[in-house]
Order: structure tokens, then sequence, then C-alpha cells
DNA sequence: TGCCAGGCCGAAA
DNA sequence: TTTCGGCATGGC
């Protein structure tokens, strides 16, 4: 695989060619992630941090990314988990998890990657995500950022928001939050940010934990339980070993995989197993 | 028009 | 310990 930074008349971009299991319509639109979506040009475009991306493909496999200049390189293959050789990761669930479903999911989701989001972002993210569908969570978190977050205009003149910091959101108000139509949810990011403001909930400390001990710490927050945590440190905290269960793995599970299944029987990458499951079937349907 | 959505809380049993 | 109604809102 090779990253090159190159130059032409719309400015600088990353060239991203040979990269085995990279497929950005898959890996923006498989559910772990809310702010990015494919335009009518066929372009993905979304905002990472402080930077608007257009992400697009050619016919030869390459991939080039614009609007990434204040990102280095590292920055990049580490939010785009370049640095894991996903071909491996595929064949290990494979090979642990014999069963046909398993199978069809990885062909399905073939090229899917876990991206490594900001923390604070996942976290408020998934609370949003609960009793939620995805084009709402969209829309709710678009307004929160726009609202709430910092205002950037990019090199061709497009406004974005950067999504909101813990300072702003406490400034905001449960009444503020809930304004943003999130419901019963307000109250939970209300807590959220206050238990990461007081410090009784720190991030950094709980990435470097092991994973259950993460899941108890991000329990404590109010609104969050075993599905969101399992999201937040999936999605945030590169924890690959954890399997969220929502209602659509739930369907997945009951029709295809005995009563006493195990997730930890599909290996320390169970996570990425999970989301070649729910892509499945949730896009393809498993009937 | 209803059912449902990347669930969780809190009370009841 | 497990079960279950309620929760805000809008996509489909």
């Amino acid at each position: 695989m090779n990253i090159t930074r190159k130059k032409d008349k719309n400015g600088y971009y990353y060239e991203i060619a040979g990269a085995a299991e990279f497929d950005p319509d898959k890996i923006f639109d498989c559910g772990q992630c809310f702010r990015f979506d494919k335009r009518e040009d066929g372009v993905i475009s979304g905002v990472y941090r402080d930077s608007l991306l257009d992400i697009s493909k050619d016919g030869e496999g390459c991939c080039r990314i614009y609007g990434a200049e204040d990102l280095s390189r590292e920055e990049l293959v580490s939010f785009l988990a370049l640095d894991l050789d996903y071909l491996k990761i595929r064949a290990d669930i494979l090979q642990r998890g014999r069963n046909t479903i398993i199978e069809d999911a990885a062909v399905t989701g073939s090229g899917i990657r876990i991206l490594r989001q900001d923390r604070f972002e996942a976290l408020i993210s998934f609370i949003i995500s609960q009793n939620n569908n995805i084009p709402r969570i969209k829309k709710i978190i678009a307004t929160l950022c726009e609202k709430y977050g910092k205002k950037n205009i990019s090199r061709d003149g497009r406004v974005y928001y950067s999504f909101p910091t813990p300072e702003s959101l406490y400034n905001a108000g449960e009444e503020g939050i809930f304004a943003l139509k999130t419901g019963f949810r307000a109250g939970y990011i209300y807590d959220a940010v206050k238990k990461i403001l007081d410090g009784e909930t720190d991030l950094c400390r709980i990435a470097a934990l092991p994973t259950n001990e993460a899941d108890a710490e991000l329990c404590r927050i109010k609104g969050v339980g075993p599905k969101v945590s399992a999201c937040v440190l999936l999605f945030g905290f590169e924890k690959y070993d954890t399997f969220p269960i929502d209602v659509w793995i739930k369907k997945v599970l009951s029709k295809y995989f005995p009563p006493d299944f195990s997730p930890e029987s599909l290996g320390e990458y169970r996570g990425i197993a999970q989301q070649y499951l729910f892509y499945h079937g949730r896009y393809i349907g498993i009937d």
C-alpha cells in the first residue's frame, strides 16, 4: 500500500493506492460514523476533527482524499486504520467462526475498516443513537455541531463545523441539548459532559484500561449501557474485542447462531466480525 | 397511521 | 435477579 501526498488544480490530496480491504463506500456507510455522506457526484464528504475530507475513488482502486492538509500522514493512517492487516483479521475471523452467515457477512463486508474516531464524539454519538434510527441520528448530530461546534470554512469556501467540545455542551445546558430534539437523551449527554469536565470520567485513562474495565467506567455514565459502551469502545477506543448487540445483531444471532453462542469464540477481533454481521443484516437482509 | 429505531432507566416482581 | 413499561422524535 502506498500513501502519497500530491497536488493538482484542486489542491493537495493524499493518494492511497494498493490498499487491500479498503472500501470507502462501505466504511462510511456501515453505521459506524454519522458525519460522512455520499454526495450526488459520488464523493464521500465529511468532517474528521477540524478537517472537511472529500474522499473519492477512481476506477483503478486508487483513492484520493482532499481536505486533509492539516492532518499528518500518520493521523490519516490512524483514522482510516490503514496500519492494520485486515486480510489477516478476516482470515482469523473466518477460521474461528465456521458458520455460513459469517462467511456471507465477511464477503458482504469485505472492505470495511473500523475507523478510529474521536473518543468524545463517539461517546456522544452513540448515546444519541439509542432507540433511534440512523438518518435521525445523523440529523441530530449535524444540528448539535452546527449549534455548538466550531465553525470552519474549507479552502473552496464551504462552511462546516467541528464536533462540540465538552465545555460548549456544558454551557448549552440540558435544556439547550434537549432543544435539538435529542429527547430523553439530553440528560444522558449532559451527564456524560459533566462527568468528563469534573474528571469523574477520563477518556484518556479509559483508553489505557483493559476492555472490561473500560466498559465498567463508561457504564457509570447515565444512559450508557452495554450496547452503547461496546460501540464507543469499538469505534473510538480501538477495543476490537467488543461485540455490540443491537436489534439487528439480535436478529442475526437468533436466526443463525445457537442459543449458547459466545461472541468470544470469534476471537480478539470479534468487534470487526460484528461489524460484518451488522452490515450484512442491516443492509443486505438476513432472510 | 402505526411500527420501529446501532437502548437504557427505574420500578415491580 | 429478571422483566417490563416508559421515554421523545421522526423515518418509513
